[in-house]
DNA sequence: ACAAAAGTGTTGGACTTACACCCATGC
DNA sequence: GCATGGGTGTAAGTCCAACACTTTTGT
């Protein structure tokens, strides 16, 4: 077996490393991602992604969050490292590898005002996907992986609650869910197994002064489902 | 939002880019994966994962592919993306990022022979991960996300064919799972399950030479499995 | 009263599990 | 025969999709 060459030898080669945050929300009942048009060459007034180079003593995790937080002007409430991409030719500028996490942000904490103010825009993925905007390097397969990624873990995972404000009622999270899959659920079998699985929403006990008055809950301790809530 | 700075400006920083594969494959009923043993500084005498740099010119999964072939000696029957790993202290020679892939190997074709002569061994992955035996770097935890990985992947796609031999029997399926997983299935059970799959596996209409003749199968066009097949 | 939001009850179907039993082959 | 490897039948249980219906509250 071939033993590793040194890093730092004389074989080592030097690679740019950025990280590449997809920061996802859900917007008038889509899910959307914060992007910025590209200012200068290449890809000129394309869309892109948020990204940056890590720092020479900074973990990706913590760039990961420097970049989202920055981006979106507040904390994301959820950050998971996505995918690598590393193909030679993805920027013309020479040999990038960009290490590309899915983060989200609560639907109340829109982050129009701060992240505007800095060139970024929420943008509907679907869109984006769909080839029926420019997007810049290969952020459009990025993107694509990403709502794939946050769509399958819906599933079997409680994060939909960390795309709601502390408190919200299974209406709200149900909405996510419709929002994200771009599909319609049954509100009461909805309802029932998200309070069967354990520690998927704790109740706060209080109500919204709103009609039906509906009970507020939550994040449960629980991370996984199990078994999960399927995509119809 | 902040730009992005340019890759090769001023403020770009130059990191060592390597691949790691962890090459997994079933022997004993167990499963195990593809070591070396360091031969010097650090973590010397340490087991190690079979990684090398990736070429300034080359693919992320085409190095890993080279480097995974050249560990094993022959061809592995499934690679993917596994994740990255950048810790800034995580080599004491310099600052590494490394991205690991998962790669798996039939049983049948025992890279034994050809690794060997390359310093390679195959070592239980339940032993390494418990801390038994010592382990270079981060590899301890990349290995436990790997089989961490390929167990909960056999649930819901049809991923355990790829470490058996082009043609199997059921039974030889069967016993991938309870090698991976650790537990004993219910063969009758198992079969109807993994037959009702469409796509999974296809029939050759041949059977073995052996006691009950079972039948042999192989690989079908199917890659995921709905519902999947649960961990007991 | 009416609309909006959410909870309850019930049914049938899909799937899983466990167990018992039968079939084919090589020795 | 009999051990090995596999296939079939079936009953109990779980879970879920679909539907109707009730309750609570704000306007």
């Amino acid at each position: 077996m071939t033993r590793r060459r040194s890093p730092h030898g004389a074989a080592s080669q030097c690679f740019a490393v950025t990280v590449e945050p997809v920061v996802l929300t859900v917007r008038g009942g889509r899910l959307e991602a914060l992007l910025a048009r590209r200012q200068g060459a290449p890809f000129a007034s394309a869309w892109a992604l948020p990204g940056d180079a890590v720092g020479l003593d900074e973990d990706l995790d913590d760039a990961a969050r420097r970049v989202s937080t920055a981006a979106a002007g507040l904390p994301v409430a959820h950050l998971e490292q996505l995918g690598t991409y590393g193909r030679p030719d993805r920027d013309p500028r020479g040999r990038v590898v960009s290490v590309a996490y899915l983060a989200l942000l609560p639907v109340g904490a829109d982050p129009a005002a701060p992240a505007a103010a800095r060139g970024g825009e929420l943008v509907a993925v679907e869109s984006l996907v769909q080839g029926s905007s420019p997007v810049a390097f290969d952020h459009r397969r990025i993107l694509r992986d990403a709502a794939e990624r946050a769509r399958s873990k819906l599933e079997y995972t409680t994060l939909a609650a960390a795309l709601l404000p502390e408190e919200f009622t299974i209406g709200d999270l149900r909405r996510v869910y419709e929002s994200v899959w771009g599909v319609s659920l049954h509100h009461s079998n909805f309802a029932r197994k998200v309070r069967s699985v354990p520690g998927f929403v704790t109740p706060t006990g209080r109500r919204t002064p709103t009609s039906g008055a509906p009970e507020l809950f939550r994040k449960g301790p629980a991370a996984i489902m199990m078994p999960p809530l399927m995509r119809p």
